[in-house]
RNA sequence: GGCAUCGUGGCCGAGUGGCUAGGCACAGCUCUGCAAAAGCUUGUACAGCGGUUCGAAUCCGCUCGAUGCCUCCA
């Protein structure tokens, strides 16, 4: 029996626009695919959050029991610069201004992308694929659609014939479009167009001799389009109709866009069944851009090494911050936001610390089973995980309480408590430990303990210079002494 | 200009018709040698205007503002 046979999940579909019961298409497994990087730069921030929340989905279904195979690609061709007739690929610019070949480029980049989101402690996916790896299934569906009459080729590229394909389709059903109101509104582009309408997209560009990436193809040398590459990716890892597409709200157009455009005018059905978009972040109320100075990049947050925040925060600390909004909301970095989250985040291990050395009783104060109920009610509804943390801070409370003996729990609550607990804030939210040093831990405890030993002695004289001392200094560096009923414990931040 | 999402107390952020999450900050109290930690208590907020309703932060309209997309972007 899996949990997921009697956790009721509910997801909103941004396909039709309402939270809607989760049913994968094989019981028991669930195909996700999610729109990965451009590696022409390093990870944006705002990228992580949205890597970062379908990261927390995916580890929820595995927590469920759900047998997952999760798709996120790795772009390194085809993403062009503008749409313009002199597009340059994203890569190969990079590469030209750096004088690098293009593949130093995508190696630099994606080497930077795993490295922060191994800080970040994300699972890694079922499958990495790259569009370069994958030319050849793009040629195949290129030729698929050009079969089917949705494509049209000039002067060695190939297009989308998105007016053909709206008048037995619906082109624009995800972001709510109607190709009359695009026409309508189109600004005047370059005129020496070679697409048939503005809105049609590139399946396949013709390489100019000057561009170093090129692939053979029956249309001659050139590279795949951008959307083409999820499609091909999607369809050979998941099939032809795949449970989730993951992403973020600005690739709902006019690339998911696509990608339904290309899957439906060669296969002739919808790719998926849930659309899941993830909200944007910004900074200080700002979107984030590197031409006004609000952007910051993730391990300049980590060190410190930034004009914006005041102090150096722990990846678990930013992908608390992040955990406690909702995925679907524009969510707002701040200086004051992140030290309020540490704070909380701080609260929530330390209680997890308490709860390991507490006594237990005949009976419970706290009704765990009700509790622990709510937690999956939260994360049913839509991985609703600020709930979810609410949820997390009813039990420190009820923790804390039992540890100053005004509560208490029976043997049985607190297992279920401590599994409960551990199962999502580290499984399903991705949190670590504070204190994670490793060896060091032991003999860090026990000289602090032999310190607290010195300095009860020191209070026991009423020797309150020396207990001071000790208390500050220890303070100074991170350690935090805490005087209970028990006797003195510490953490260490 | 068009399309979309949104605007919640000092800050961050849940909540979609009545029962008013949570974190942080602030204040008072308990505990303490003093603190810290922890606990308790206190905050009646929902951009503005108008409408629907017995009742609206929650539905509708308008205004203002923010963010995203419309050209590359998570």
């Amino acid at each position: 029996m899996q949990l997921y046979q009697n956790q009721h999940l509910k997801v909103y579909n941004s396909l039709s626009g309402k939270k809607e019961a989760f049913k994968p298409i094989n019981e028991g497994h669930i195909g996700m695919y999610v729109c990965g990087p451009t590696v022409y730069s390093n990870v944006h921030l705002g990228n992580c959050r949205t890597f970062m929340s379908f990261d927390m989905i995916f580890r929820y279904f595995k927590h469920l029991g759900y047998k997952v195979r999760y798709v996120r690609n790795i772009t390194d061709a085809g993403h062009l610069v503008d749409d313009a007739e002199d597009g340059e690929d994203k890569i190969a610019k990079k590469a030209r201004l750096e004088q690098l070949e293009p593949m130093e480029v995508v190696q630099r980049y994606t080497v930077d992308f795993h490295t922060i989101l191994q800080k970040f402690n994300f699972l890694p996916p079922s499958i990495e694929p790259t569009a370069t790896g994958h030319i050849i299934e793009q040629i195949e569906i290129i030729k698929d659609i050009f079969e089917k009459g949705f494509a049209y080729e000039a002067n060695g590229s190939v297009y989308f014939d998105v007016a053909k394909f709206n008048k037995t389709h619906e082109y624009g059903k995800l972001s709510g479009r109607k190709l009359e109101d695009m026409i309508a509104n189109t600004r005047e582009l370059a005129a020496q167009d070679e697409k048939k309408n503005p809105q049609d997209f590139a399946l396949w560009k013709k390489a100019e001799p000057q561009h170093i990436m090129r692939w053979p193809s029956p249309w001659g040398d050139g590279f795949p389009g951008w959307h083409l590459e999820c499609t091909a990716m999607s369809t050979k890892y998941l099939g032809e109709t795949f449970d989730i597409h993951g992403g973020g709200m600005d690739l709902k157009f006019p690339h998911h866009e696509c990608e339904i455009a290309q899957a439906e005018a060669s296969n002739g059905h919808s790719p998926v069944n849930y659309w899941l978009h993830a909200n944007m972040l910004t900074m200080n109320g700002k979107k984030m851009a590197k031409s006004t100075g609000n952007n910051i990049l993730p391990g300049e947050i980590f060190t410190g090494d930034n004009k914006i925040l005041s102090k150096a925060f722990s990846p678990s600390v930013v992908r608390f911050f992040m955990m406690q909004a909702h995925y679907t909301s524009i969510l707002d970095l701040s200086n004051d936001a992140l030290l309020a989250s540490e704070k909380g985040y701080f609260r929530l291990m330390d209680a997890l610390d308490t709860l390991k050395g507490i006594d237990t009783g005949k009976t419970s104060d706290f009704k765990v089973a009700d509790w622990r109920q709510e937690c999956y009610d939260a994360m049913n509804d839509d991985f609703n995980t600020p709930i979810l943390i609410a949820k997390l801070f009813d039990a420190v409370k009820h923790i804390n309480l039992i540890k100053e003996g005004k509560e208490q729990l029976t043997a049985a609550d607190k297992e279920t408590l401590e599994a409960t607990l551990h199962a999502f804030i580290y499984d399903v939210l991705g949190l670590e430990g504070k204190t994670d040093t490793g060896a060091g831990t032991n003999k860090l405890s026990e000289v602090v303990t032999l310190l607290i030993e010195l300095r009860k002695d020191a209070r026991d004289n009423k020797d309150f210079a020396t207990s001071d001392k000790i208390r500050d200094q220890l303070a100074a560096i991170g350690i935090q002494l805490k005087d209970g009923k028990e006797g003195t414990t510490f953490s260490v931040s």
